[in-house]
DNA sequence: CTTGAGCTGTGTGTAACACACAGAGTTATA
DNA sequence: TATAACTCTGTGTGTTACACACAGCTCAAG
C-alpha cells in the first residue's frame, strides 16, 4: 500500500500519514525502485491505533511513548490507565475554562448591547473591551497602586 | 520604558512585549543610542488592551483588525460587537466538544477498570483504546464493507 | 579599566497537521 | 516508442501565541 491508499482506506488525508511517518511513529519500508513508502498490514493496524488514541485525546508524544512499550511487546495497559487519568483532568479543567470564558462572552454581549460606539482616545483604543476587562481583574492584582512610579523613570 | 519595565507594570513576560513588537502590535520608539526599545504611555495603553483583547479570546490576528480601524480615528465597537459574536460561537463549540471528550474518557477510565492488561499483537496493540473506539465510530463509517478488497493490490 | 550582572534583539522550538511545489512515476493516446 | 496528461511522492514551510536560548551590549561597582 502507497501512502494515499492507506490514507483513504482509514479516512485520513495523506499528508497526516506522512506526517506520522515522519516521526517515526509508523515505519513502513520504502519500495526499493522508486523509494516510495510502502505500508502493510501492521503499519495499518498501527494506523488505527494511533487515530482511536487521537480520538481519545491522547497526545502524538503520548503515543509515542506507548508504543516504545509495545513495540518491545510489553503490555501498555496500565500505562494507558494512568495516561487517561491525567487526560480527564485536563480536559476538566479546559472545560472549565470554556464556562468561564463562555459566561463572559455571553456578559460582555448583553452589557455591550447598552453602550455607545465610541472612537478611540489616548488613553482608551475601545472602552467596550477595556471596561470589560477591568470588572474581573478588579480584585486580582490592579488593586495595588498601578502606575504612579517609573513613569519618570524615562531617563533618556 | 524598557521592555522589562513594560512587562513587570503589566504582570507579563518580557518576552510577550518582544513578541508584540516583533509582529507589529506595538510600536515603540527605539533609542538612537543603544537601539533599545522604548514605550511610552500610549504604548502601555495599547499594551493593556491588547491584554484585555487576549482575555475575552480574541486572537491577535483579531487585535491587529482591530487596530487598523482604532489607528485610523475610527470607532471599533461594531467591529468589536461582531467579532464577539464569532467568539461566543467558537465557544460554544468548543465547550461541546469538551464534554463530548470528558465523557468519552469517564466512560472509558469506568468500562476498562474491569478489562485485563492484555499482551500486543500482531492485530491489536492496546485492546483498552482499539475496543474503545470501535463503539463511537460504528455507525459512522466502518460499516461499509472494509478491507475487503485492495489488500491484493500489493503488485510490487 | 575591568568585572559581572542584567538587559537586549533575534533565531529557533513548540503541536499536529495543512499546503505548496518540483520532480518522478504512471497511464492513455498516438 | 514517444509524448502528453495526470497522479503521486518527499520535503520545506506556514500555522498560534508565545517560551527559551544565546551572543552581545549596557551599566554600575570597584
Amino acid at each position: 500500500m502507497k501512502v494515499t491508499q492507506l490514507a483513504n482506506k482509514l479516512g485520513v488525508s495523506a499528508d497526516t500519514v506522512r506526517f506520522y511517518t515522519r516521526i517515526g511513529l509508523l515505519n513502513p519500508s520504502k519500495s526499493p525502485n522508486n523509494g516510495y513508502k510502502t505500508f502493510n498490514h501492521k503499519d495499518m493496524v498501527r494506523m488505527q491505533f494511533i487515530l482511536s488514541a487521537r480520538n481519545l485525546g491522547f497526545s502524538v508524544e503520548d503515543i509515542k511513548v506507548i508504543f516504545s512499550k509495545t513495540d518491545l511487546g510489553d503490555s501498555a495497559c496500565q500505562l494507558v490507565r494512568e495516561l487517561i487519568k491525567v487526560k480527564l483532568l485536563e480536559t476538566e479543567q479546559q472545560f472549565n475554562e470554556m464556562v468561564k470564558l463562555r459566561s463572559k462572552l455571553s456578559k460582555a454581549i448583553q452589557d455591550w448591547s447598552q453602550m455607545p460606539d465610541n472612537i478611540p482616545t489616548g488613553n482608551m483604543i475601545c472602552h467596550l473591551i477595556e471596561n470589560t476587562n477591568q470588572e474581573d481583574i478588579v480584585s486580582e492584582e490592579l488593586d495595588v497602586p498601578h502606575c504612579v512610579n517609573e513613569t519618570s523613570t524615562e531617563v533618556k
